[in-house]
DNA sequence: CAGTGGTCTAGACCACGAT
DNA sequence: TCGTGGTCTAGACCACTGA
């Protein structure tokens, strides 16, 4: 009989991993219940599913009850990547961060930015637009609208010496949201901003967040050229 | 006194979220021990510890031993989505997929391919160019460098039936890799198996994958103009 | 209905790391 | 050193869902 010397999760976690590799256990294939599993490696079935519970949660496998555990059939990697907070992200690349604000009003949002935020067309939302500068050149464009309703301490926000990006961070949290992220041209006051010939391309995140059922802010980051996000898998 | 009803660590992880929403705990406070919290809930330590590990996971907390659970300073929220399998993210969108090699090759892969691969420079390797159709209309143009040391079996892919990315999905596991997202200019040859102007914005994905120590395969995706990458937060 | 994963418990020991 | 989170256990009950 095999007496495994002491394992943790972990190791369960990779001895399972590893059977995935060799494709001993193949992708659609039934792997065996939490319980055969963990007589097989001696341990508690708590243990068996804390490692199984991980490997689903990477996407390596499909559970459900009554189903059992099963192989992914589609290794669907799943990245994840802090959304770039761009002081940090400046600041990490060893160059000086810099913020200037252009422009703040209230205004009526477009209909696309209601549409976004789940509003009502037409309504006055406080708009503000900035630049972000690495080593005083400019870095990103920064478009944005925040709703007052969800967030009416924004009044008094001194968005001329904090970014709103910064300053939401600290003062209104916010419970869920989406991102999305594309390639565009860069024209206009954009490519103005970020002094770039128009016609560059450059990278542009739109990000909408919500506290609850009311939306926080809409924002439209749009990144000098030769941005790159990256992340490991 | 309060008896709470039946809590399952979900319900523990909302009632501490709530309370980093209503600002009770700070960015940077210092929260009660998990033993602690389990009294106040009336509940086994190994349930909050559940909470809080999840919530921990999702950015919320930081947390170290000894020195205890602390509320993140910066909600870094961490964006997670799924690698777009071509496929089925055309597919998705209710359009026909359409796959189509447009070369076939063994050479000396660039200085830059073998680099990203961790290879010596000027190995020779299976370079694989085509393009995935969306109801005809070309909708990414791939150009994929494979490492036949990895991935022996490639000489027998019928690489002009099944795109790569689906034959590698399939017979090439991997363990890890790193992922790359950036906009350029759609130019030469891009942009004629793209069929679109040159000097368009085009999204593009650049990716490598590692079995182990080593890599198997890296690839260039240059999507058609309007491609959005969106996942939740 | 019954099998399988999901979760909880009460207690125990361990490992990291702040002081 | 020693407090705090990390993990394991053995057993129990529950919830979902395939048959």
């Amino acid at each position: 009989m095999n007496a495994p010397a002491r394992q943790g999760w972990t190791d369960i976690r990779a001895e399972v991993l590893r059977r995935l590799h060799s494709r001993a256990w193949k992708p659609g294939d039934a792997i065996p219940t939490e319980a055969e599993l963990a007589t097989e490696f001696g341990c508690a079935r708590a243990t068996v599913n804390r490692a199984l519970r991980a490997l689903a949660e990477e996407g390596w496998l499909d559970r459900r009850r009554k189903a059992g555990t099963r192989v992914a059939v589609r290794p669907v990697r799943k990245a994840s990547f802090s959304i770039p907070v761009l002081r940090e992200d400046i600041e990490g690349r060893g160059q000086s961060y810099g913020y200037s604000l252009l422009r703040r009003e209230t205004a009526r949002a477009p209909g696309a930015v209601c549409g976004r935020m789940g509003l009502a067309r037409g309504v006055r939302l406080i708009h503000v637009t900035s630049v972000h500068l690495a080593d005083g050149a400019p870095q990103v464009f920064e478009d944005r609208w925040i709703n007052p309703v969800a967030v009416p301490e924004v009044s008094k926000a001194p968005l001329d010496r904090v970014s709103a990006n910064e300053w939401l961070l600290e003062h209104a949290p916010y419970t869920h949201g989406d991102i999305g992220f594309s390639a565009e041209l860069a024209v206009g006051k954009t490519a103005e901003v970020l002094n770039v010939t128009p016609g560059a391309a450059v990278f542009v995140i739109e990000r909408t967040t919500w506290n609850g059922e009311r939306s926080v802010t809409a924002v439209r980051q749009v990144f000098a050229p030769g941005y790159r996000l990256h992340t490991v898998l």
